[in-house]
RNA sequence: GGGCAUUUAGCUCAGUUGGUUAGAGCGCAGCCUUCACACGGCUGAGGUCGGAGGUUCGAGUCCUCUAGUGCCCA
């Protein structure tokens, strides 16, 4: 019998992750079926990590809580749809390659196709200094390299950098197929954005427009309002001096921009204000450069702020553009892409100055400068000249910045595509209200989020190392670029880069060529490709029928920071494309803190690297501690936690080894283990409590609980362990009543079967290790246990004919008996195996009928000589240990 | 300023629809090594559940107020 049981002499962890994940990655355990129907299917929309970014412990615990997911649908018999992306394009990598090679993109500088970077990995590249020792030796600053080149190396960084990822994946265990790989620049991804894009211009939801953008200066590029951030910093209200034009009056202005003064157009109180409800209407001239402004009433201007009434330039924040928009007001602008001041000309009309001798005097002071500069020099020229109303009053405020920036934003107008939002917030959140949120709570950051929408999703960057647009534009006759005509491409060319290919119907010499074309030279803001990972991992571009097997999603893991980036976003695009919700579950899992419950980050310095914990304790005990975690709780970082896990790991493999060894055991060998058997009621106990067990733990998993599914599981396991192993043992050596031995062995070997398959998600490694010695196929495509395997097998076989009360009732007594009998031990500082003289039980009749049931079993495992009984009127039962040597007498 | 979450033993956390003496692990203390497991086991001592009030026969669990912490949005 069990012929196929091996057990190694020797059991250990060691050495798990690299047999296992290799054999798994051979057989393709993990590969998906293409050929099962919708409903077969379990699909996850999986985070494709940043891989410019460190690796980090917040990787090992997100996309851990995910693979359990996966790997419970896929022993419920699922074919799992689990894919894995790289998010390589777009800005980080950008500045990756930068600093790792030395370099910057210039678009202007023609492709070298024998370029090479000054440096390698930060430090000087040996190859680049044979060849130009001048140039680079002791001058730290980029060497400006050609678009392509750039991306180029942008391309070769980000393979090293998937590398690593690569292999803590899959030392992790992840259950990826790996065959569904995508990266964010790939050509699938690139042509899904592309042709995604067109489906929008073509339904409306895509336009182009000019339009005051928020502009990072650094970056000299467009963001959107999901990239920025408010950060409070020092400011200083300047109290300017303008003259009423109307009596010469003084109208004193409270501004933290004083340096946007040549940029005014326009002032604004309060239409309910009565100190200056008179001034509307009339016009005001500014300090220093003497311009003729307006004086407006609206009611976004605020009493209570400053001095009540307000400069408007074209544009010192999202007010000003309010402002500026409803007003129909001048637009001036002074401040470049760059984010200094440029030229302008006070005789122009549009800045018709009264004093333009003196206006062009002070403005060549500040001429060039950057917007700090500027203003400093402004407060000066200001205070010269007596239009600085006292001395400048210092606060804190919020200011809006690029989340990945230094300074400011700017508000800089410029043409750019855009995705409508604002009228669709109705639509979207109805969206989030059909996905089921775990846990739901967070359904209310997308909520608040997509309600607090003030803008139309801008997907422009000027940038280089990402999606292009796949459009055109003209050029008139004088070689001026036709904004409002732009010229698509056709679907069938996609992917393609329109700064290499000419439009359709356009020859490559016409570009740049009057009366020719130029291409749209900005690229797709990173999340409109991520807002599409289900479209790119379902293969929707190509039409190969995937998509319709696993769309929507079952699941999207995510952590809840880039719920109103990619989240919102991806129902955006999902609502554009497919008028669907993406997903029809989204699994939030939290963040990681540190001792002192602060986020880790690299910045912070606080950053855990996940490999060496992986190395001292082992992927499944890393594992643990990520299980134990409920989804969207902040969780500490906590290495003891491991140490529980790794000794988990451990006492499977040991208990693993004692009831395979039993059921492989000489004394064992004659038994028919295929036989009906009749259950000790013990024995019946235990299939009642794993069918409580199965129902709980599966509850558990539907629910979106796996931490709840392995504390009970757990509980249960040590149990199990540390007294009905030792309650059932004896049976498994001494077989003089082959009955009840055939009964505790198959009770083993089934309880073992149904604990490890429970176990699995979590502890993929161990719990394969110890399958993989009395099976032939993984566990991790095993049937997940249900409980009528166990009805049909034993419980049909009753012999303590009583309800699942009465045996839970029967374990619960028995384990308490077991505790006294080891208390009294323990109190005398003997040995577990110390011999009991007699047991006294008293209770009710009930109760000590029920006890009476496992008197062998306690009897073998106390090493008692003898039990009595004495029924009593008493509720509870009171056991009396007397020790061989001994009669003292415990409660 | 609006909102969400969280506050249970020294630490990290469970506590389902309110119901008998509030649970686990770690840590701590004591003990136990032929017979699965010292990369272990057994036993034990520690909380009245942030604070105040209320509903109820009964509240950690519901309501109100309040304090701390973290986050989201403005």
């Amino acid at each position: 019998m069990h012929s196929e049981v091996k057990v190694p002499d020797k059991v250990t962890l060691d050495g798990l992750e690299d047999n296992w994940s290799q054999i798994w990655l051979q057989n393709k355990t993990y590969a998906f079926d293409r050929t099962k129907e919708r409903s077969e299917v379990y699909s996850i929309d999986t985070p494709p990590p940043t891989v410019s970014g460190s690796l980090h412990v917040g990787h090992v615990f997100s996309y851990t809580q995910t693979d359990i997911i996966a790997r419970f649908w896929r022993m419920q018999g699922k074919a799992v749809f689990y894919p894995m992306g790289f998010d390589d394009n777009g800005l980080p990598t950008e500045r990756r390659a930068q600093q790792y090679y030395g370099i910057r993109c210039e678009p202007s500088i023609p492709y070298n196709p024998n370029f090479i970077p000054p440096k390698i990995a930060g430090q000087p590249n040996s190859l680049a200094k044979s060849k130009s020792d001048e140039k680079t030796s002791g001058d730290n600053s980029p060497i400006p390299c050609s678009r392509p080149n750039f991306v180029e190396l942008c391309r070769q960084l980000t393979e090293e950098d998937e590398k690593l990822f690569y292999d803590l994946f899959v030392r992790l265990g992840i259950s990826v197929d790996w065959s569904l790989l995508y990266t964010t620049i790939g050509e699938k991804a690139q042509k899904t954005s592309q042709a995604a894009f067109l489906q929008l211009v073509e339904n409306g939801y895509a336009y182009r427009k000019e339009a005051p953008t928020l502009w990072d200066v650094d970056f000299c590029s467009a963001i959107a309002q999901a990239e920025i951030e408010d950060r409070e910093v020092a400011g200083a209200y300047h109290k300017l001096k303008f003259i009423s034009s109307d009596d010469g009056s003084i109208i004193p202005i409270a501004t933290t921009r004083p340096e946007l003064l040549p940029a005014c157009v326009a002032l604004v109180c309060n239409p309910s204000d009565e100190r200056y409800a008179n001034l509307i209407g009339k016009t005001a001239t500014t300090p220093l450069f003497h311009i003729e402004v307006p004086i407006y009433g609206h009611e976004l201007a605020d009493k209570d702020k400053g001095t009540g009434i307000a400069m408007v330039c074209t544009f010192g924040d999202t007010t000003d553009v309010i402002w500026w928009n409803d007003l129909k007001l001048k637009t001036r602008v002074i401040i470049n892409k760059n984010g200094s001041l440029e030229p302008i000309d006070f005789s122009d009309k549009n800045f018709a100055s009264l004093e333009p001798d003196k206006a062009r005097e002070h403005y060549s002071e500040i001429l060039g400068l950057n917007i700090k500069s500027a203003q400093k020099k402004i407060v000066e020229l200001l205070r010269n000249s007596g239009e600085l109303l006292g001395e400048p009053e210092t606060i804190k405020h919020m200011v809006k910045f690029y989340e990945k920036g230094e300074r400011p934003l700017e508000i800089i107008s410029s043409n750019q595509w855009y995705i409508r939002t604002l009228d669709k917030k109705d639509i979207l959140i109805e969206a989030g209200r059909q996905i089921n949120w775990h846990p739901d709570f967070m359904r209310l950051r997308f909520e608040t989020w997509t309600e607090g929408l003030n803008s139309d999703w801008n997907i422009s960057r000027q940038r280089y190392f990402g999606v292009p647009f796949p459009v055109w534009y003209r050029l008139d006759q004088e070689g001026g670029v036709v904004e409002n005509q732009p010229i698509f491409a056709d679907k069938e060319d996609l992917p393609l880069d329109p700064s290499v290919t000419p439009p359709p119907g356009y020859d490559e010499t016409m570009r740049g060529q009057k009366n020719g074309f130029v291409a749209d030279s900005d690229i797709m803001d990173t999340w409109a490709t991520s807002s599409l990972t289900p479209q790119i991992a379902g293969d929707w571009v190509n039409e190969s029928g995937l998509f319709d097997r696993v769309f929507p999603m079952d699941l999207r893991p995510q952590a809840h920071e880039i719920i109103r980036t990619w989240l919102f976003s991806t129902v955006v695009r999902s609502v554009a494309h497919h008028k669907s919700i993406p997903f029809k579950n989204t699994a939030i899992s939290g963040w990681i803190l540190d001792k002192d419950h602060k986020k880790l980050s690299k910045s912070k310095g606080n950053a855990v690297v996940p490999t060496e914990y992986l190395e001292r304790h082992g992927t499944d005990a890393v594992r643990y501690w990520a299980s134990a975690a409920r989804l969207g709780m902040d969780t500490a970082f906590d290495e003891q936690q491991m140490k529980i896990g790794r000794r988990l790991s451990i006492k499977i493999l040991n208990a693993t080894k004692f009831i395979l060894t039993r059921i492989n055991s000489p004394e064992l060998q004659n038994f028919d283990m295929t036989q009906q058997t009749t259950y000790t009621p013990i024995d019946q106990a235990i299939h009642y409590a794993l069918t409580d067990l199965i129902e709980e733990t599966t509850k558990s998993f539907e629910e979106y609980d796996h931490a709840k599914a392995l504390d009970t599981t757990e509980r249960f396991f040590w149990y199990f362990c540390d007294d009905y192993l030792e309650l059932s043992k004896i049976r498994t050596y001494d077989v003089s009543n082959p009955s009840s031995s055939l009964s505790a062995i198959k009770t083993l070997e089934i309880a073992l079967s149904v604990l490890l398959r429970l176990f699995a998600p979590f502890l993929p490694f161990v719990t394969e290790e110890v399958w993989s010695w009395w099976h032939k196929t993984s566990i991790h495509t095993s049937n997940w246990p249900t409980i009528s395997e166990i009805v049909d097998d034993s419980i049909t076989n009753s012999s303590i004919h009583d309800d699942t009360e009465n045996a839970k009732k029967l374990i619960g007594i028995t384990s308490e008996v077991l505790e006294k009998i080891r208390k009294k031990k323990s109190e005398e500082k003997l040995s577990m195996r110390a011999q009991v003289e007699e047991v006294i039980i008293s209770g009710p009749y009930q109760m000590i009928a029920l006890i009476k049931l496992s008197q062998d079993d306690l009897v073998a495992a106390g090493n008692v000589k003898k039990i009595t009984y004495h029924e009593t009127e008493t509720e509870r039962l009171s056991t009396e240990v007397i020790l061989a040597s001994d009669h003292t007498v415990i409660q």
